[in-house]
DNA sequence: ACATTTCGAGAGCACTGCTCTCGCTTGAGA
DNA sequence: TCTCAAGCGAGAGCAGTGCTCTCGAAATGT
């Protein structure tokens, strides 16, 4: 039932997606602060003012935007992990977070929208949620398989973090370990550490050969959280 | 031959503090987002134009304050890290961590001009990178204190990054093993992946107790560098 | 004492987000 | 089938922005 129920429905969501597509297209060009309302409507051939029956103002216009990204970089990740599903758990950890590191490459103003400085007006509405969690859903469940299957360690964790970990395990992965939940939590906010410091330009002059560099961290964090790898020796790209 | 060769240099000196002052509190309250060359100027009393006798643009006012934020960040963890130097290694490298941490969450906005997304004509323009680098040469000093003292263990390295480790070694740090410069790197990226994940929200609805977390997890970044806690015991919060 | 530079003020340009009004078109109910 | 409200695009307009240019006045160096 979402087909059109008239001519004018069905060009408002095109129209919709238009403006959306229009300012995706500004919004990689220039980056966010530049994206104007009056230009994606020039680009359309329609007046600023038409803009505004389809997005109330530029911050949802742009919130529009915040959603997609994290579809599309969720997508992506997904993708990549779909690819390898049942390989190794340590080598999976690994793909998903490449996966993410080459999507941030490829739309560097897109994951600055979502993962670098919030917009003003920023209460994340919600809607977002689901879009947002994408990455970190698969990241738990790479964990989940490798604990409901042959190898993962269990890390050790303070006294005085182990009511906070317990709450956190009930909230996102009740069949997992605190300590697990934990240490997950932690990787996924220093994997876009990784990503952002490489994205932003924090890396210029310092790491080279930046691909190595994040492969080798990214299997650090896979270690951090419990996974193994396969041919014991030094933790190496997880191939 | 800094004071005032005249009047006029002492007012231009004046002026241009005043500017940078007004700004601050103008990014302090609203983000930089909103910082508008125009307010400075109407809350000095002055006209817009005469602003641009001081800095050629808003970019450059921007800059400016990045330098500044910089320093400031810089300041407050060398000024933590003064208080401990002479504790256990472990402790000094958590006591610098959590100082980063709490300048971010008193200075949201200016930790977001200086790690989140860049501005757009972001060339750091060379005189930053001493400011920029401050903090991370605390980090590798305490590193280098724990390696020329008792107890730092080597991490491993794969083949395919030894080459480049060695680069980094040898411009960041020459006197550590090529294995501890590259997990310092990562640490680095990884701390503030940490911090900006706080700052920017994204622990929001996930993590509750976040000092504690993130103390906790500044103890495993010591430990993947190497740094080795006193009492063995389950690395702890590094008191 | 003169010439030069330095500075603030003001006007102005091109642009922005956003509001409001005006007609035209569409589509759903009488 | 006709009607009337809702949806929509165009245009004008407001307040604000960054930035440029010109013009006098003040401070400076010779």
């Amino acid at each position: 039932m979402n087909t059109a129920r008239g001519a004018r429905a069905r060009a408002r969501i095109e129209v919709t997606a238009a403006i959306k597509d229009a300012a995706r297209r500004q919004l990689a060009a220039e980056g966010a602060a530049k994206l104007s309302l009056r230009a994606v409507a020039r680009e359309l051939g329609m007046v600023s003012s038409a803009v505004y029956r389809y997005f109330p103002s530029r911050d949802d216009l742009l919130t529009a935007l915040i959603v997609d990204a994290y579809d599309s970089l969720g997508e992506a990740a997904e993708a990549a992990h779909a690819e390898v599903a049942d390989a190794e758990h340590a080598h999976r950890w690994g793909v998903v977070c490449e996966a993410v590191r080459t999507w941030a490459l490829a739309h560097p103003h897109e994951y600055a929208l979502i993962y670098g400085t919030p917009v003003p007006g920023y209460t994340a509405p919600k809607s977002t949620v689901p879009a947002a969690s994408r990455v970190a859903l698969l990241l738990i469940a790479v964990v989940r398989d490798a604990y409901h299957g042959p190898g993962v360690a269990r890390p050790t964790l303070p006294a005085e973090l182990q009511a906070e970990a317990r709450r956190m395990a009930a909230d996102l992965a009740p069949d997992l370990p605190p300590e697990t939940v934990a240490a997950l939590v932690a990787a996924w906010a220093q994997l876009f550490g990784l990503v952002s410091f490489e994205v932003f330009g924090h890396f210029r002059g310092v790491v080279e050969d930046r691909e190595a560099f994040f492969r080798h961290a990214v299997g650090n964090l896979a270690h951090g959280v419990g996974l193994v790898y396969p041919k014991s020796a030094g933790r190496g790209t997880g191939r």
